[in-house]
DNA sequence: TAAATTATAGTACATTTTACTATATCTTGG
DNA sequence: CCAAGATATAGTAAAATGTACTATAATTTA
């Protein structure tokens, strides 16, 4: 039987052994992204249970029912972390044969970006078990885990370059040197201090604060914070953001 | 009851209850986009059947339950254009509550590129009611494909742009004018000719031939073809297809 | 053989990027 | 209170790249 579900001609309602066609498993897994100030780092968890007992795994649940994918994600996102309303974007499907051992399985993977210092772990039945881990010091990871890292990371990489989600990462008040060093650990390479900041500033997209970083012993930096109404208005007008 | 599945402290097998979460359909759908010298087009079906008679369709269909997605996309496309190993990558996944309304079926998306003179309709059940549509001419569209084809166009501009895929859709000998043509109708700007015929040249990854465009009633241009070899060893050198 | 048409080469100017240098501003220790 | 140390910020000159043109070459058709 092919293209039975979808072939213009044909009547599925007339089949009743669509039935085996329906017995997928859908579910969400989020690669979360955070960074402390000093390494980007991603939360997983630890598994208690076999299959895969003590690898790290990417958090995700079943979609349900009823449910969309992207809200099963914030859901799991929220369980996680406390929090909603963090960036978040779908990554791509992982919906190899074998992937699961207890079922035909399709993963629909997202990744998302969040200040660590909001993190806010909620006592839900497996998030006490979360911990930030640096990008450089994976473990071996459960299922298919470590592909759907891979991909996440380098998503990561390629999106930060080409719309301004780094700030996600950031607290809301920074200073250029604190966004340099972000830039530099994500894309793993260094930037020139006075070419950066000029770079930067001539997109227009950051607010100067009346503050200095202060309890610094030398020289204080100004903050700024990331004003995203003016990235719309200049997105509007053809503005592409670059790096 | 959250998190069943995934909990790392859970064991799914003592939870009987899980098979409702077990009842999805997974299908693909393909945007297969070509170029004919003059419009760029994408290849869809006209659905006989309700719902959404009359409606123009994405191909696709629904994964076997032993099929990974990317297979059961290519047992489509080959269906469909009697064609294999054509340029194919996954687009994003839509996964709707209502999306369908003869169930539960998310849908993962894919895109291909095809030189539209080696399409090759196949006598399959469907693809006689398969025809190229120009991308500007498309009418209403079946359940979510107008959404799906939406993203895939939007994709398919971004990545031509930064990657040299735009040849998938060119005979394998062209001439720049030919090329320049493609991209102004893929991207819809005009590209200075002089400028973009050394911006190309300079990339190194055409492969100039002794031939001649011929029958023409004026100064022939020089053929080229793309060198894919090249193309991989200079991405390996940290080369940037941009255009 | 001239006209028409497109291919290809070349050039000059503007803009952006890159690699630096210089100066300003703050804290801390003597 | 001043010098030393450290980083912030401003500025500049050369190199590279992009942009807008102009000029010439090659071919067919009338």
């Amino acid at each position: 039987m092919q293209t039975l579900f979808t072939n213009p001609k044909v009547d599925p309602s007339q089949h009743p052994d669509l039935n085996q066609y329906f017995a997928f498993g859908i579910s969400v897994d989020c690669v979360v992204f955070g960074y402390d100030g000093v390494d980007v780092k991603v939360l997983l968890i630890k598994r208690g249970t076999e299959p895969f007992i003590d690898y790290q795994a990417i958090p995700g649940d079943l979609v349900h029912p009823k449910e969309d994918a992207v809200t099963a994600t914030q859901r799991v996102l929220k369980d996680l972390t406390g929090l909603q309303n963090i960036y978040l974007e779908q990554l791509q499907t992982f919906a190899g044969v074998d992937r699961h051992p207890l079922g035909r399985v399709a993963t629909i993977a997202y990744f998302s970006l969040l200040r660590i210092e909001d993190y806010n772990p909620k006592p839900s039945s497996w998030a006490t078990d979360a911990q930030w881990t640096p990008i450089q010091q994976l473990g071996e990871m459960a299922f298919d885990h470590k592909e759907i890292f891979d991909v996440a990371l380098e998503r990561l990489q390629r999106r930060v370059r080409h719309k301004p989600v780094g700030f996600e990462l950031l607290p809301t008040e920074f200073t250029l040197t604190d966004l340099q060093h972000l830039y530099e650990k994500l894309l793993n390479t260094h930037f020139d201090k006075a070419n950066f900041r000029k770079k930067i500033l001539a997109m227009g997209l950051l607010l100067p604060l009346e503050k200095m970083r202060k309890a610094v012993r030398y020289r204080p930096a100004r903050l700024y914070q990331f004003d995203p109404n003016r990235y719309e208005a200049l997105s509007n007008r053809g503005f592409h953001f670059e790096l």
